[in-house]
DNA sequence: GAGTTAATTAACTCATAAGCTAAATTGTGT
DNA sequence: ACACAATTTAGCTTATGAGTTAATTAACTC
């Protein structure tokens, strides 16, 4: 469902990234408080706000006539997984970088 | 220079999402040895490779008529350090905390 | 230097995505 | 019920992205 693919896609629009990163810095905020995030309407905002939704990237609960969104843990969480999952891959590819420009030595 | 939402949006593409993790899991490969990861045209293949170079996901290392392309690990350690630079958001939202707690000895 | 292999670039089509303005929705206060 | 405030949905325009086939580049072999 919530594949990773897509939460990347949703995660690779810049003014996304952005509310992810404010959501996540100052907990949750309504779509007006979000607003400042980038130079444009507030639809844009609040499409971006259901593109993230709907990739299960952050969720909204509704108090009155605001939305209130945050970040669902998850999301995040299961980037991490997968980076950590690939762990050896990228840290021991690392310590060989590392070692191979100690030793001068640039083999494979 | 190599931005997140860069990376992600090089990742938010399913074939090229596969064409990382066949890499990461095979090592170095070549475009024809990764023609298989998703039923479309060579040239779609390698159009999805040059994102990936270009977002500095993969690099590209050229052997005769052959290009053989790897994953580059500072791109997948960057995810990694982003979710740990919010580790406290969603590792504190979460139950899993003694999963995370077990694997405090690969912090920093 | 012609042929073969490996892969890319070119040119094009079609679908999706992001932006806008204007209209509609939903709850709150009078 | 009426107006207001906070957002979202609708409808439209334009840009980007993924796929195709055909043509091209690049390096090795005979």
């Amino acid at each position: 469902m919530t594949s990773l693919p897509a939460t990347f896609a949703a995660l690779s629009d810049a003014t996304r990234f952005a509310i992810v990163e404010r959501l996540m810095a100052t907990g949750a905020r309504t779509a007006g408080e979000l607003a400042d995030v980038a130079p444009i309407s507030a639809p844009a905002i609040s499409r971006h706000l259901r593109v993230l939704r709907e990739a299960g990237v952050i969720e909204q609960r509704i108090e009155g006539p605001k939305r209130i969104y945050s970040v669902r843990p998850q999301a995040i969480r299961a980037i991490s997984d997968w980076t950590m999952d690939h762990r050896t891959f990228w840290e021991g590819s690392l310590d060989r970088l590392a070692r191979a420009l100690e030793n001068r030595e640039l083999d494979e």
